[in-house]
RNA sequence: GCGCCCGUAGCUCAGUUGGAUAGAGCAACGGAUUUCUAAUCCGUAGGUCGCACGUUCGAGUCGUGCCGGGCGUGCCA
C-alpha cells in the first residue's frame, strides 16, 4: 500500500484537521491550533468548515478574517478541495472537488472488508464490562440496554483494531445461591448423585420457588445460609451443584445473546465466583496501604470528595460487619486483575446511570491503591431506564420484569404480521426469517438509536414503523437497493462486469453528488460515535444515508442510465448497500434482509 | 439537605472540546407514481431551546441562582 493511499483512507475531516492546524501553526507561531474542522452546518457554506481561526485570533488578539486570509494563503489543499472561502466572522468553508469524492469511492469500493477506513495506529487492549445478569435468575428488560450497547462498543473498537477483551461479569456468587442449592437438594436429592441430570425448565419458576420456601420455613433457611458456608468454603458437593445450577442458567440466557446476535460465550465470562478468593487479599491490601479502615464494624474506605446526607465522608463499603464482602469488593479485585493480568489500557462499564456513584467510588479507590497507572482510562459509560407507556420502568401488568426472551419473542410476532400483511407472497420460511430480523432488529435499533444517557419509552409500534427511524426502514432501504440488483438480469444489466474495475466515475447529479458525500464520511461517524460510546450517531448516519439514497434513488434511475453514467450509479448502489449491511450487522449486531 | 442526570416544535427526540438563519421523525396540510419495491420522495406549517442573570465577537451548548422532573445518598447489586 503506498502512502498516498494511506493517508486518503484516513476519514477527510481527520485530514483536513491536520494540514489546516499544521498551517495555523505557522501562521499564528502559537504551535499546534485545533482547526476545528465540523461537517457544514448548511450545505451552500460547502462540505466542511473550520471554525478554529477565531479561537486562535483570540488568542492572538488580532482580527480573526485577517489572520484567516493569512491562513487560506498558506494552505495546501487542492488535491482535496476547491479554493477554500472565509466567511462570517472568520470560519473556512471547504467544499470538496469531485475527483477527490470519485477517489475516495474507489478506495472504499476496493477495500471489501474495511470500507477503506484505516484502524487505529496505537492499538489498545481495552476490557468492556456489560450485560452481567445474575445468573440464578432470566435475563429480564433491564438486561438489555448493558448487553447491546455493550456490544456494539465492542463491535466497533474491534472494526478499529483494538484488542478488546469482553468481560461478562455474572452474578454467580450471591447468597441466592445457598437457597437454590438448599432447594435442589431438597427437591430433587437424585441430582446430588448425578448432577448431570438437572434440568431446570423455568429459571425464574425454580428461583421463586426457592425463595418461597426460604421465606416461609426458617429451618430451611438455616440451611440455606448453611449452604453459602459450605459453597464458600470449597465443599465439594456443594460446588458441585453449584457448578451444575451455573452450567444450567447458562442454557437460559446464552439462547437470548444468540437471538440479540450478541457476541457474548462462556469464555467471555469471568463473573464473582472468579474473584472470590481474592477478597480476603484486596481487603488485606487496602488495610495495609492504610486506605480502608474500620468503621461501625465495616471495612470502608472514604475516598476524598464523597459526603453522605450529614456532609460527612461517604464510606465505600468494602467489608460488612459480619465480615462478609460486597460488589464493591468484587468490582475492586475485578479492576485489579484487568489491569494488572489483563493489561488493560482502558476499562469501560456498561452499567446504569444510577450506578454512577459506586463507580465513581470505585474508580477513586482503584486510584488510591494504586493500580491505576497513568496511561489507563477508566470510563464508565452510563445508560437510561427502559420505561413504559406510563413514563415508569417497564413491567409487566403483574409488576414484575419484563423477561428480556418474552420482550424479544413478542418482537417477532408482531414483526412477523407487519411482513404478513405486507407481503404475503413470500414463503413460509421467508416470512419468519425477515420477521426474526425485524423483530430482533427494531428492538435494538429503537435502543441504539435514542440518545444512551436518556430513558425513553419502549413501543413496539413505534420501533415496528416503517417511516421514521427505525430498523425496518433501514431494513427496507436495504432490500430495495438489493432489489435493484435483482432486476439488472432482468435487463440485462451485468452488474458484476459493470463494476469489476472500475476506475472511473462520473458524478454530476447533485444527489449522487450528496450521496456520495455523505458515503465517504462512514469512518468518521465511527470515530465519534466511538469517542463518546454513542451508537445514535451511527443510527442517526445510517438514517441519512438511506434518506440520501432514497433522494438519489428517486431522481437517477440506475439501471435505465446511459452507458455513461450507469457504472458510477450502480457504483453507488453497491456502496450504500455495504455500508447499510456493515453498520447495521458488523457493528450494531442487526440483521439485513434481501427481500422485505 | 447534598450529589448526579434531564427540561429543545402539538408528540417522540437529535444537536459531537461554544460557531453562521436550532434540526429530524410522528401527527397536519399540499404535491410527485407509463417505476429500479410509493413500506418512497419533495414541499408547507410549526420553537421566548424551563426561567433569570453572567462570561464571550458569538451560548441550546460554559458559569451562578431559581423552577419542574428522574435517580442516588453506610453495611443489596
Amino acid at each position: 500500500m503506498d502512502d498516498r493511499l494511506n493517508i486518503t483512507m484516513k476519514p477527510v475531516i481527520d485530514i483536513l484537521e491536520e494540514r489546516i492546524s499544521l498551517a495555523m501553526a505557522q501562521v499564528t507561531g502559537l504551535g499546534p491550533q485545533p482547526a476545528l474542522v465540523k461537517p457544514a452546518t448548511d450545505a451552500k457554506f460547502g462540505d466542511y468548515q473550520a471554525n478554529g481561526v477565531m479561537a486562535a485570533a483570540k488568542k492572538l488578539k488580532t482580527n480573526p478574517r485577517a489572520l484567516a486570509e493569512k491562513l487560506v494563503r498558506q494552505l495546501e489543499l487542492d488535491d482535496i478541495c476547491m479554493p477554500p472561502e472565509i466567511a462570517g466572522p472568520g470560519f473556512i468553508n471547504l467544499r470538496l472537488k469531485t475527483d477527490f469524492l470519485a477517489g475516495n469511492l474507489l478506495e472504499i469500493n476496493a477495500d471489501t472488508a474495511h470500507l477503506g477506513i484505516s484502524r487505529t495506529e496505537k492499538p489498545k487492549t481495552i476490557v468492556v464490562d456489560f450485560s452481567c445478569p445474575n445468573i440464578a435468575k432470566q435475563m429480564h428488560v433491564g438486561h438489555l440496554r448493558s448487553t447491546i450497547i455493550g456490544d456494539s462498543i465492542c463491535k466497533m473498537l474491534n472494526f478499529q483494531g483494538h484488542n478488546v477483551i469482553r468481560q461478562n461479569h455474572i452474578g454467580d456468587w450471591g447468597t441466592q445461591f445457598g437457597m437454590l442449592i438448599a432447594y435442589l437438594k431438597q427437591t430433587s436429592p437424585e441430582i446430588i448423585e448425578d448432577p448431570d441430570s438437572i434440568h431446570i425448565a423455568d429459571l425464574e419458576q425454580f428461583y421463586k420457588n426457592a425463595k418461597a420456601r426460604c421465606d416461609a420455613n426458617e429451618d430451611f433457611a438455616a440451611l440455606s445460609r448453611q449452604e453459602v458456608v459450605d459453597l464458600h468454603e470449597g465443599s465439594k458437593e456443594t460446588l458441585n451443584v453449584w457448578r451444575h445450577i451455573v452450567d444450567e442458567s447458562r442454557k437460559h440466557y446464552q439462547p437470548v445473546y444468540d437471538v440479540l446476535e450478541v457476541n457474548l460465550h462462556q469464555d467471555n465470562e469471568r463473573g464473582e465466583s472468579f474473584y472470590a478468593d481474592r477478597l480476603a487479599g484486596i481487603v488485606d491490601e487496602l488495610k495495609e496501604k492504610s486506605i480502608a479502615t474500620e468503621s461501625d464494624g465495616a471495612i470502608c474506605v472514604f475516598p476524598k470528595g464523597f459526603t453522605n446526607k450529614e456532609g460527612e465522608p461517604l464510606p465505600f463499603i468494602i467489608q460488612k460487619t459480619d465480615g462478609a464482602f460486597l460488589y464493591a469488593t468484587t468490582d475492586l479485585a475485578a479492576i485489579k486483575f484487568r489491569i494488572t493480568e489483563l493489561n488493560a489500557d482502558k476499562i469501560i462499564y456498561v452499567t446504569d446511570a444510577r450506578q454512577k456513584l459506586h463507580f465513581d467510588m470505585l474508580f477513586a479507590t482503584a486510584k488510591l491503591a494504586g493500580w491505576v497507572g497513568e496511561n489507563v482510562e477508566l470510563v464508565h459509560v452510563t445508560f437510561g431506564t427502559v420505561l413504559g407507556e406510563d413514563n415508569r420502568p417497564l413491567k409487566t401488568r403483574s409488576g414484575e420484569n419484563v423477561k428480556l426472551k418474552e420482550l424479544l419473542e413478542e418482537a417477532v410476532v408482531r414483526a412477523r404480521a407487519v411482513v404478513e400483511g405486507k407481503n404475503s407472497e413470500l414463503p413460509d420460511a421467508e416470512k419468519e426469517q425477515i420477521a426474526k430480523a425485524v423483530g430482533i432488529g427494531a428492538v435494538k435499533y429503537a435502543d441504539y438509536s435514542n440518545n444512551r444517557t436518556s430513558d425513553y419509552v419502549f413501543s413496539f409500534d413505534k420501533m415496528l414503523a416503517m417511516e421514521g427511524n427505525t430498523a425496518p426502514y433501514m431494513q427496507y432501504a436495504y432490500a430495495r437497493v438489493k432489489s435493484i440488483e435483482r432486476k439488472a438480469a432482468k435487463k440485462d444489466v451485468d452488474v458484476e462486469s459493470e463494476l469489476a474495475g472500475i476506475n472511473d466515475l462520473n458524478l454530476t447529479e447533485p444527489a449522487e453528488l450528496d450521496l456520495a458525500k455523505h458515503l465517504i464520511r462512514y469512518g468518521e461517524i465511527i470515530e465519534s460515535a466511538l469517542a463518546d460510546c454513542r451508537p445514535n450517531y451511527l443510527t442517526q448516519y445510517l438514517y441519512e444515508l438511506a434518506q440520501k439514497f432514497s433522494g438519489f434513488y428517486n431522481a437517477c434511475p440506475v439501471l435505465a442510465a446511459d452507458k455513461a453514467t450507469r457504472p458510477t450509479r450502480l457504483l453507488l448502489c453497491d456502496l450504500t448497500a455495504r455500508t447499510i449491511r456493515h453498520g447495521l450487522s458488523e457493528l450494531l449486531g442487526i440483521k439485513v434482509v434481501r427481500q422485505m
